[in-house]
DNA sequence: AAAAAAC
């Protein structure tokens, strides 16, 4: 088997490699190694957790401990598609370019740019941006890219997924033809490939075994709760994560929860919290110092539970985490892979816990299909008790009614809070309406039992699941009492205020 | 039903 000492790098570089404790390249790292100390263009296809960031960063120190930078034209550009990734790059040549003198960059939004354009005018080796930021550097005429001899594209499916295709391709015409390309992404898109073609020059291709998804170092299981009503679904599920967690007890050491919206994000990390979980949130609303504070806590142990949107998903060294909770289905199948994966890494065990209502059934079924097996169905925690609390008016509720609200001299938020507790009667009174009036509710009632249905059907049928709540026992006028939210933007924004102000409480 | 990235 290959050992980094076989592969033709820097006698500097292998004592940092040797230093940082690596003995045995990755796959990826042997395959794509050897071609970018050729000089060759590189076309890696990877995953993250492949050691995919070795894998050029390596080369490159090797390469450029060669010659010196000039000002403001950095001879080599790595581009990744979030700041967290780019970060990590940095560290990663802080760690194996520690025997050299080489100097680097880090240029991405959210942080000031002077302290940016002061070491771009000094002259750097390496510069790692994400594609916004360097190109507004470039803009103010603050970069020359002309110096080039190295460029790296990390993450180019997600660059793909986020836009970034044009700015890549931007950059790409603003390097010199004669430079040097190693190019990653985890699959070849038709877009990808058309980019490859274009700019690449002969690459070699180096294909690493997609990671197995239903690994053995990962334990999957699906929790599956119906919850009463529809506005209590959140609460539900984060009771269900309260119980998951305590059940799981000393083994989960440290965890990722996933969200699929920034806003839940807060809510359930602010929950959690309250609860007295060591808990922190981490999205792209938040602010970058903050975002590196709480990954660096998470990272030494000081945080234990990371709640997080998708920034989290892909490419972030997180080493050891414990266990996954996807909080919420996420509606790209691929999501769930790239969740996943943030556990049972590097041989150690790991589990993973997705929670699911009756609305993700959709979602569900394409990660079946993408992982071609069902994921496990899980118990529920013995500890969960799911509140089921009174219904509660909507603003919908009070608007075709008799009493209008004009002339009242209340704010709108105002009255909806008090209106709310007036409004619960007439809530009662719809439940004692006989059938002979049909209500637009009415019609949920036959479709929630065809979904239940569908589903015994599919999955095996039913395996005597819990009763959770109440169960198939919901009285009639909880169901009916299901309204479409309503769809102002006031009404949308007073909803969410009470959702987020329960969170503290339930 | 979304997230991310530029000011």
């Amino acid at each position: 088997m290959t050992k980094f000492s076989d592969l033709k790098l820097d006698p500097k570089v292998l004592s940092a490699v040797a230093d940082a404790g690596y003995e045995t390249p990755t796959p990826i790292q042997a395959g794509a190694i050897p071609p970018a100390l050729e000089g060759r263009d590189v076309l890696g296809i990877a995953q993250t957790g492949t050691g995919k960031t070795a894998s050029f960063t390596l080369p490159m120190i090797t390469l450029l401990s060669k010659g010196r930078a000039r000002a403001r034209m950095p001879r080599s550009l790595v581009l990744a598609p979030t700041r967290e990734l780019a970060a990590q790059v940095a560290e990663n040549f802080d760690v194996y370019a520690k025997n050299t003198k080489l100097t680097k960059a880090l240029l991405i939004g959210g942080v000031s740019f002077g302290e940016q354009d002061k070491l771009i005018d000094r002259g750097v080796d390496v510069l790692i941006a994400t594609p916004g930021r360097l190109l507004d550097h470039f803009e103010r005429g603050k970069l020359l890219l002309t110096g080039v001899q190295i460029m790296v594209v990390d993450e180019a499916d997600r660059m793909l997924d986020m836009g970034f295709i044009p700015d890549i391709e931007r950059i790409f015409q603003l390097t010199p033809f004669t430079r040097q390309t190693l190019f990653f992404s985890a699959t070849m898109a038709p877009e990808i490939e058309r980019i490859t073609n274009t700019f690449l020059h002969t690459p070699v291709k180096v294909e690493v075994a997609r990671q197995a998804t239903t690994s053995e170092t990962i334990e999957q299981k699906l929790i599956e709760i119906t919850p009463a009503r529809r506005d209590t679904a959140a609460k539900n599920k984060r009771e269900l994560l309260r119980a998951l967690i305590r059940s799981e007890g000393e083994a989960c050491t440290n965890a990722i929860i996933f969200c699929n919206r920034k806003t839940e994000v807060d809510i359930v990390a602010k929950s959690l919290k309250a609860h007295d979980f060591n808990a922190s949130p981490i999205h792209g609303d938040l602010d970058q110092s903050q975002r590196m504070r709480t990954l660096d806590g998470f990272r030494d142990g000081s945080v234990r539970f990371l709640v997080a949107s998708d920034v989290a998903a892909r490419g972030l060294d997180i080493p050891a985490v414990s266990h996954v909770f996807n909080f919420d289905v996420p509606s790209h199948a691929e999501d769930y892979v790239h969740r996943i994966g943030r556990t049972g890494r590097a041989g150690r065990k790991g589990r993973a816990f997705t929670i699911a209502t009756p609305a993700d059934e959709k979602y569900l079924a394409a990660i079946e299909s993408l992982v071609k097996a069902p994921i496990p169905r899980g118990e529920i925690p013995e500890g969960f008790a799911p509140s089921v609390s009174a219904p509660r008016a909507r603003a919908s509720d009070d608007a075709k009614p008799a009493r209008s609200r004009s002339g009242r001299g209340r704010s709108r938020s105002d009255s909806a809070k008090t209106e709310a507790a007036v409004a619960e009667t007439p809530v009662v009174e719809a439940v004692e309406t006989p059938r002979a009036e049909p209500r637009r509710e009415d019609r949920r009632e036959p479709r929630r039992d065809d979904r239940r249905s569908d589903r015994g059907g599919d999955r095996g049928g039913d395996r005597g699941a819990p009763v959770v709540g109440m169960g198939d026992h919901v009285p009639d006028f909880l169901l009916r009492s299901f309204r479409p939210r309503a769809s102002t933007a006031s009404a949308a924004k007073t909803t969410r205020t009470a959702v987020a102000d329960s969170a503290t409480d339930d």
